[in-house]
DNA sequence: ATATAACTGACGAACGTTCGTTAAATTCGA
DNA sequence: TCGAATTTAACGAACGTTCGTCAGTTATAT
């Protein structure tokens, strides 16, 4: 399917140049083709961007939520470690996590409202799974704290924190100098003892 | 100065649009003259945006070496803390900062390395003293730890966090909530008890 | 003090290039 | 042979940049 290449250069230009500075002629060259025929499978620009932010938001949403069904264990700190690195993982792998969220916080301004719609749709839906995840284990004692809020928070705290070292990305040793200092921290700040 | 209001300009439309979403034209009408005047005062564009660049850190720069100079208290929880104010000040009451923030993280490519040696300059520098303070604080046995690096790293990730907040920036309570949360097990994270 | 020279900032016009997009012609596989 | 995919060709618009020019100011020299 010739339309899959399209999107898959598309999030190539988009995640290094943002949608100003990426070019349908040079997407169009990456799969070997003239920049018209693009539209042979796309309306327009926009057309081919919101495609590709859709697929990247469809990657990340079932991602998580997968991960989330997955685990029922009661084990808090294997759990939230897990995700940390499921999101690790994600960010390497494929570029849609890193094009995600350069969309998410510097959306091209005629884009702004359909991208923010997207964005607060996945994060509402992640924090609600977080915050009666964590109310399970603060009922089951095995974790500290009155209410679900504030780990939820803190801990999708460590999550941007540990994005925006994969973002800047140009240091392995420090991305695990700092996922593993938010890490002790942060569970030595909502454990018993 | 007609140059500084030009830098003024250009700072709202690189941090609005970036660098390529930016055009010299609607630049130099928000400052009521015509876009060939603008080489009367910069080389070009790139010229243009790096004495913007170079502002912005200077401001960010500043206002932090300032921020650690004039605190010597052996009080960490409102040097911390305080200094968590400072950033969400300085994001809110300029856009220097944001503006800095999305061309660390999302560059132009044909300028990507100069703004890296930018960025890796101040980071450096606000880890040092962080370093060094956190060393003092562990010593007098006023936070536990038993190296630095990692609560220098744990507090880093916070500031992260809250900037990333900051910069999506549609939810001033959210803002708050996050501070607090990610403050609160931080601080329960790296004190004694 | 007056005339001349140099400098400054802004301008219209135009440069070549690239942009996203549309239309028509052509190739190619079913 | 029919229809879809790709091409060539061309479009207007915008891009960053350069040029020559022209006021207005400042500095110099007579």
């Amino acid at each position: 399917m010739k339309s899959n290449e399209i999107k898959e250069a598309a999030l190539k230009y988009f995640t290094i140049h943002g949608y100003e500075g990426a070019s349908l002629s040079l997407i169009a060259e990456e799969v070997g083709m003239k920049k018209q025929s693009i539209y042979a499978h796309f309306k327009g620009k926009d057309d081919l961007f919101l495609q590709v932010l859709r697929d990247a938001k469809e990657t990340e949403l079932s991602s998580k939520l997968q991960y989330f069904s997955k685990i029922d264990s009661q084990n808090p700190k294997l759990d939230l470690y897990g995700f940390l690195q499921l999101v690790i993982d994600l960010f390497q792998k494929n570029e849609q996590l890193k094009f995600w969220l350069r969309m998410s916080f510097f959306p091209p301004a005629h884009l702004a409202k359909a991208i923010e719609k997207e964005v607060i749709d996945i994060e509402d839906k992640v924090q609600l799974i977080l915050e009666s995840k964590f109310q399970d284990w603060i009922d089951a004692k095995v974790i500290l704290g009155d209410v679900s809020k504030t780990p939820t928070f803190a801990f999708l705290g460590v999550v941007d924190s540990i994005l925006l070292e994969l973002v800047y990305g140009n240091d392995e040793q420090r991305l695990k100098d700092k996922l593993e200092a938010s890490w002790t921290v942060f569970w030595r700040g909502i454990s018993h003892q």
